[in-house]
DNA sequence: GATGTGACTTGAGGGAACCGAA
DNA sequence: TTCGGTTCCCTCAAGTCACATC
């Protein structure tokens, strides 16, 4: 079959970008001149290819990748396999439940499984209620809500119209973007991006969605599941939150739970909850009950303090110098302060790095006086020591301090927060996520940032802009200053901005994630993951199509999007070269950072992938692939060079607009979260049963959890005390083994004189030491649990998987059906943030 | 179509707060 | 009550992605 590839046209580079010595290289191959002439078709086809900027070797040296930093996945299996293998002797039967053929929680495995389960699974409408992007969202879940929304939804419907195009001034119209038009107790998952208008139409096409007479979107199956609730409120004769209130209230306490209870006072609210809110605060605002009345917009009423600035820059006392070849110098004000966040930072590895030491020196150097920087002229004569020292002493003091004088200090903290820590949007009391300006410092970029140790400047007012609506009462910049600008655009969700100095970006005060702007958008985004599950058949059946297209452009996005699936990879950006570390994702990989074998391992068709991804941190792994993919591959990386892009037709954006043609709202990050919560209920359906103890049920839920960020590649670095309380741990159990095997000896004994001569005295004691035996037995299961949990889950991050891919009615729902607290799984923060979820969802719930 | 910009989400690290054992 | 290990939660870097502009 011919392949089209206009790799030789003209117009395949940007045009900023030098030509690299392999690219003129491919140009003159037998091959190119045979893909030039395709290419040319391509053109007069209209199905123009372009180039996407490559890496020349100059700009990507290659360098050795960074260790791995915790693990490659092959010492994650290996962590995984040597758990597996203390699972078995310690006898907790978890293990049969592994995910991967081999019993490991392996990502190769575990994906490779996932995907033969799903692949081979029929996704029907009837397992998940259809969720239309732009239209009312009614499934179960949010039928509590819809229903009590109704009340008023009807008066309400009119105003869910597109907002016209709003006159934006500073800023692209983000309501154009992202209308929300929802109804009233419907939730729009139209997410961040912008064609909603353009979407709605597109959507309206979809044959899957019936159209009812009033123009209201229903589909079969949310009328299927409409009939099924109507049957079961008519069982019941109860509505659904009347049930579910019941089935709460009815729920038992857990042994953990009224223990705390009896603690805190009977309120069941830990010493940092209590604190955490204010008298009469205790009412959330149940945002997911309300319609949205905002047209699109992000808030009508907006009012807040404006950002808290950290304190100005205390002079060093006399005593504490900074010494230059061996001179104590006294640092002008400015640069004294530059050379203070350098002292803070001693101890740590980034001042070894020279890339760190140049641009801290250049930056300080900026900061001197004329006579500074005649005088200071090198770094390594620089002696920061004592600054260091004192900073030193200064965190000892600080740790030191009484308990009177923390409480002093907390209770400024605490009114700080008060006043600046919360806005009023639309009429509610909202938590705001970062209310402070960033501070004065050194830039810490992760991994070989070009940038680390410049300096990062002191923002003043005079660089910020505030965003409020008109007519509250605006911030008042700090005394003598003034904002660089107050604006009342309430098409977006911050509160204040202003550009950093270092890479040019833009930072953001915005709300916390339990307030409505980001829980709404949280609650759209795995509606959107669920979409894709009715088509992700359907998507995968086009991309596998794809490996054999005629154009190399069409079979280089089938493998992309097949990588970004089966190994969710991220969808790798362009970046800016020289202002960045280098990482890669997906579209951004290079020919260096795959390598292929025939055959590994007894498995053929053999892909390995050594990276470095976001933050810089590695992905290494070894997947078998299907065999055209392998055959594609090598035709990709065909007369490259190493430093040269694996996928040089294709962008993130290219893949984006294609999978929004599939679906719409669908772009690479999706699959993330649609693979993430897939497998988590999946691990959960397996790994759970309804026998299991609590500690039991728990070990599951972090498996499940765990074989995600496996998945994810979330990795984290083992905790520094890890090897230490493992021990503890291990220690526990043996004394804990021991006392058992006493009782069972006393329980022993106790039996046979009661054999002997049965009395009430012999029967009693018997009893009791039964149940000292039981109780022990209970408490060395629950150590072993507890080990076995932390072993596994030493470089693996559990947080991030939660917090932002797993769909948190899955864990609500798995919470209800198995009789396991809701504290158990998530900490005051993520119940906060999931209080949406955590209120609606019902424990029949699937993803 | 390429590039730039802006707004947002995702992510690991680290200090503070908390909690259980001694 | 103290100490030390663990968890929480804040911080800010680093991604994604859509729209604007050239």
């Amino acid at each position: 079959m011919k392949l089209e590839d206009n790799e030789g046209h003209g117009g395949a580079k940007t045009s900023s970008r030098k030509r690299t010595a392999s690219e003129s290289k491919r140009d003159e191959s037998p091959t190119d001149r045979k893909r030039s002439k395709d290419g040319e078709r391509d053109k007069k086809e209209g199905t123009e290819l372009k180039h996407k900027a490559k890496h020349s070797s100059s700009k990507h040296p290659r360098k050795p990748l960074q260790e791995p930093k915790i693990t490659s996945s092959g010492v994650l299996k290996a962590v995984s396999e040597n758990d597996h293998a203390d699972v078995k002797t310690k006898g907790v039967a978890m293990d049969a439940s592994l995910p991967s053929g081999k019993n490991t929680i392996d990502l190769n495995n575990n994906i490779s499984a996932k995907h033969t389960e799903s692949d081979e699974r029929k996704v029907t409408k009837t397992e998940i209620q259809e969720v239309d992007l732009f239209a009312p969202i009614e499934h179960s879940d949010m039928e509590r809500s819809d229903k009590k929304s109704k009340k008023t939804g009807d008066s309400q419907k009119d105003k869910h119209k597109h907002k016209s195009k709003s006159s934006k001034k500073g800023h692209h119209g983000t309501d154009e973007r992202n209308p929300e038009h929802r109804k009233v107790g419907e939730i729009s998952v139209n997410s961040s991006d912008g064609n909603s208008k353009k979407r709605k139409s597109k959507d309206s096409l979809e044959t899957d969605v019936l159209l009812t007479g009033d123009g209201k979107k229903e589909t079969a199956v949310k009328k299927e599941n409409a009939k099924k609730e109507r049957e079961k409120k008519d069982r019941s004769g109860k509505d659904t939150k009347t049930t579910d209130e019941k089935k709460r209230k009815k729920k038992p306490e857990g042994k953990e739970e009224s223990k705390k209870k009896r603690k805190d006072g009977d309120d069941g609210k830990s010493k940092k909850e209590k604190g955490g809110k204010k008298e009469g605060e205790d009412s959330t605002w149940k945002w997911w009950e309300e319609g949205n009345s905002n047209n699109g917009n992000k808030w009508t009423t907006l009012e807040h303090k404006g950002p808290l600035f950290p304190p100005e820059y205390e002079p060093l006392p006399n005593n504490v110098t900074f010494f230059y070849n061996g001179n104590p110098v006294k640092l002008s004000l400015a640069a004294e302060e530059v050379a203070t966040f350098y002292a803070k930072m001693l101890d740590h590895e980034y001042t070894t790095k020279s890339s760190f030491q140049e641009n801290f020196f250049t930056d300080w150097r900026e900061e001197m006086t004329v006579e500074e920087r005649e005088q200071i002229k090198k770094l390594s004569k620089c002696d920061f020591t004592h600054i260091n020292k004192y900073f030193l002493e200064k965190s000892e003091e600080k740790k030191a301090m009484t308990k009177e004088q923390k409480q002093v200090l907390k209770e400024e903290n605490n009114k700080l927060t008060e006043e600046y820590g919360f806005c009023e949007l639309d009429g509610h009391r909202e938590k705001i996520g970062n209310f402070r300006v960033e501070p004065p410092g050194l830039f810490r970029g992760r991994g070989e940032h070009p940038k680390m140790g410049k300096l990062k400047k002191r923002i003043q007012p005079e660089e910020i802009t505030i965003n409020c609506s008109k007519g509250s009462n605006i911030p008042v910049a700090p005394k003598g200053h003034k904002w660089r600008k107050v604006q009342h655009d309430n098409t977006v969700t911050w509160l204040a901005s202003w550009v950093e100095n270092v890479q040019g970006n833009f930072k953001y005060v915005m709300l916390n994630p339990s307030s409505k702007l980001k829980g709404e958008k949280d609650w759209q985004k795995y509606e959107v993951a669920r979409k894709l599950k009715l088509k992700v058949e359907t998507i995968r059946r086009l991309y596998r199509d794809d490996w054999k297209n005629r154009e190399m452009k069409t079979r280089q996005r089938g493998v992309a999007l097949y990588f970004i699936d089966k190994l969710a990879l991220r969808a790798g950006n362009e970046k800016e070269e020289s202002e960045t570390a280098d990482t890669v994702g997906c579209c951004s990989l290079r020919v260096e950072h795959i390598t292929l074998h025939q055959e590994k391992g007894g498995q053929e068709f053999m892909v390995e992938f050594d990276f470095l991804g976001k933050d810089s941190i590695r992905y290494y792994n070894e997947v078998p692939v299907e065999g055209r993919v392998f055959k594609n591959l090598k035709l990709f990386m065909e007369n490259k060079e190493p430093e040269d892009d694996l996928f040089d037709r294709i962008n993130t954006t290219y893949l984006n607009k294609h999978l929004n043609q599939s679906m719409p709202g669908l772009t690479a990050k999706v699959f993330r979260t649609f693979n993430a919560s897939t497998t988590l209920q999946e691990q959960l359906n397996k790994l759970t049963t309804a026998d299991m103890s609590l500690e039991e049920k728990l070990l599951s839920y972090n498996r499940a959890n765990r074989a995600v960020a496996i998945l994810c590649n979330h990795q984290r670095a083992a905790p520094k005390t890890f090897e230490k309380s493992m021990q503890n741990l291990q220690d526990k159990v043996a004394q804990k083994q021991q006392q058992l095997d006493v009782a069972k000896k006393e329980l022993k004994e106790a039996k046979k004189e009661h054999k002997k001569g049965g009395t009430e005295k012999t029967r009693k004691l018997v009893e009791k030491t039964e149940s000292v035996v039981k109780r022990l037995e209970e408490q060395l299961k629950k150590l072993q649990l507890q080990m076995t949990d932390r072993e596994e889950n030493k470089v693996i991050a559990l947080g991030t998987s939660k917090l932002n891919y797993l769909d948190p009615r899955i864990s609500v729902a798995w919470c209800r059906k198995f009789n396991v607290p809701i504290e158990k799984i998530y900490n005051k923060t993520q119940r906060d943030k999931f209080a949406w979820a955590i209120d609606m969802t019902e424990e029949d719930f699937q993803f």
